[in-house]
DNA sequence: CGGTAATCGAGACGGTACGTCATGTCTTACA
DNA sequence: TGTAAGACATGACGTACCGTCTCGATTACCG
């Protein structure tokens, strides 16, 4: 991990500045974030975060994996989902602060950028999935097999499908941009997707 | 438009290259699809084409509107939706064949960079609407209100949503690649969203 | 020569568009000599006389060869040295209406311009030379011719060294800019080498 | 200074690379004075001294002021000039030495462009004075001070004037190549100067 | 308390690509 | 055939980032 967890065993020499971690990370984000939109240039974080382009390098191995970092600081406070004893109050409490969050600010064109690197540099599209995607996947995958288990679901449903079919489109307002991403679309994806399009027969 | 279209009268000094703008279009969408996977550089382009750098940037604006026209070049192929009397035929006979030429080649990392622009570059994200998102979608809309007339969905539908259920799901796929794109797919994700996660009470 | 002199026999075709050729000349000339002092640019030239740039190259090898005719144009009026009588009078009277035409505009720049180039291409050196350099220097032999034969100097008198000592300075101070470049200049000049070219009274 | 003095206090960062300073002047000479006489290049200059052009660009405001330091490497050699005692002395002694420089390399052409640049731009206009004229011409002022002093010249000898006498055949052979520029040359200039700027026995 | 060692700031470095500009050639349609 | 319009290949320009590097200065620990 590039941020660094627990010091394990207390290493020699100058122990890393926290201070400079947290101005990086801070100025990264703001950089990123800037209504201006233009890319974040390694340079200008360095100078706003008054630190030098080495010290960034040295616990960052590129532009994308501090930008994960900057973006991870503030999304992993994302609550967790509850367990709302239905299949539709559970995706909702998954689904709707993540929406909430991701349109707080700008984050479209950041997400786009990082999905744009992990389809070109492999390593980096592990460190995004494992940060990014596969948490909130592996919850709603969580919530499907609760619902299995209740018997709300046959036992065959395709999860992984379904799973698209909710994080799909809200992806795709968000990327794209082309129509509004909020709470109203997030219940919308939601009822639709989980009673069809089509109307019932009665 | 970039590429121009009908020759309206006849302009005066010596007129455009055809062949320089086929083997630039050609050069382009070669190194974009490249195994390597690196982003293509203008130069690049102009060396593998034959051509100057200068003429590149007399009729494109922008790496990225290259791109936009190479890719155009493939993608305007797809076959137009049939009319096949039913909400279901109509839309496969949509999805399937842009479904079959997305996974064709590795477009996903290309589209990716298309939509970083688009969110960055506003004059940019208009011509991408225009060329790459609007027309399918338009085609889709037309679909749902045909089906609409037929009395098979309620006028009260919400079409944009149900767009986004359908072509939400096929970007997640092709962006992220956590999982195979295929016609498999796209055939559940129709089945899906038309009828929905939830089983049908008989 | 590339302004063409007599049309010899009378060509095939559209006969050549004097208008053009004057607009061409002008153009060049006041572009040359332009306050801002920034280089002239064919296609400047060209918009400017409003003609193509292929005329201007039908007519003119290089923008150097150009530039020699559109200086040509003023120059060559400097008045013809009369003969006086005394060497004194007849270089003053080739040498002051020079500088009084080369100082008249910022010639300094133009004439280091042709300089560079004459020392870079050889057929373009022979131009220059042929034009603006030799014309004046065989004007300035006689005069010295006339001298000898007048007994005012030995006939083993170096007359290339005077010649070098005469317009040596002359076109020092106009490339350098260094000091004013003017009439009394010109006077100081042809008096204090004469000075050292005429023989000491014993 | 762009070449740099003494240094100062040690400065913070990485120090300059003297191996690249000493490559890019080596490089730039090279190539100035390649009998090809083809202009130098900025790239053609960073890839033979194995550099970037940024670093080039870092301590070098453009092409002509790197040429005044490639230049200037070699000419700053030019031996001071002694005190011989006499005005033909110590004048041979200023002159000899910078014919005998000047003349073993084709400087002409780049001398020729430096002028240009100077004409054009007036802060190299400075540097290239304060770096290549005035240091010889003080040189040739302190001389003519000495010669008053020593009551060999008038009081009232326009130095200026006397100056441009010698150095003005010299840059003009120099430069228009249109006879020999040797020490025999520099020698008639001097003492054909000489003759004239001397004061006459009665 | 002095040595050892990793960190930090500053900032220069090699490299790659950018998008622009000027040169001189060329290819049309029109005169 | 000459000309206006203007596209073209070539190649240099000067700038912007990237990620690496080399300094001197700092700040811990460990002996």
């Amino acid at each position: 991990m590039t941020t660094g967890g627990a010091t394990q065993t207390r290493r020699r020499g100058r122990p890393r500045s926290d201070r400079a971690r947290r101005a990086i990370l801070k100025a990264a984000e703001e950089l990123l974030l800037a209504p201006s939109g233009d890319a974040v240039s390694m340079d200008a974080v360095a100078a706003r975060a008054g630190v030098s382009k080495a010290t960034i390098y040295r616990w960052w191995r590129s532009k994308e994996t501090l930008t994960l970092d900057a973006l991870y600081d503030e999304w992993a406070t994302a609550s967790r989902p509850r367990d709302t004893g239905s299949l539709r109050g559970d995706l909702l409490s998954l689904l709707r602060p993540w929406v909430e969050l991701a349109g707080r600010r700008p984050y479209g064109p950041v997400i786009a950028r990082l999905i744009t690197e992990a389809r070109t540099d492999p390593t980096f599209a592990e460190e995004y999935q494992a940060r990014f995607v596969q948490p909130r996947r592996e919850a709603g995958r969580a919530i499907f097999a609760r619902s299995i288990e209740r018997g709300e679901l046959p036992p065959d449903t395709d999860v992984e499908v379904a799973l698209d079919l909710l994080y799909g489109p809200l992806y795709h307002r968000l990327l794209h941009g082309h129509a509004s991403f909020d709470d109203r679309f997030a219940r919308d994806v939601v009822d639709t997707a989980l009673a069809g399009i089509l109307p019932r027969r009665e």
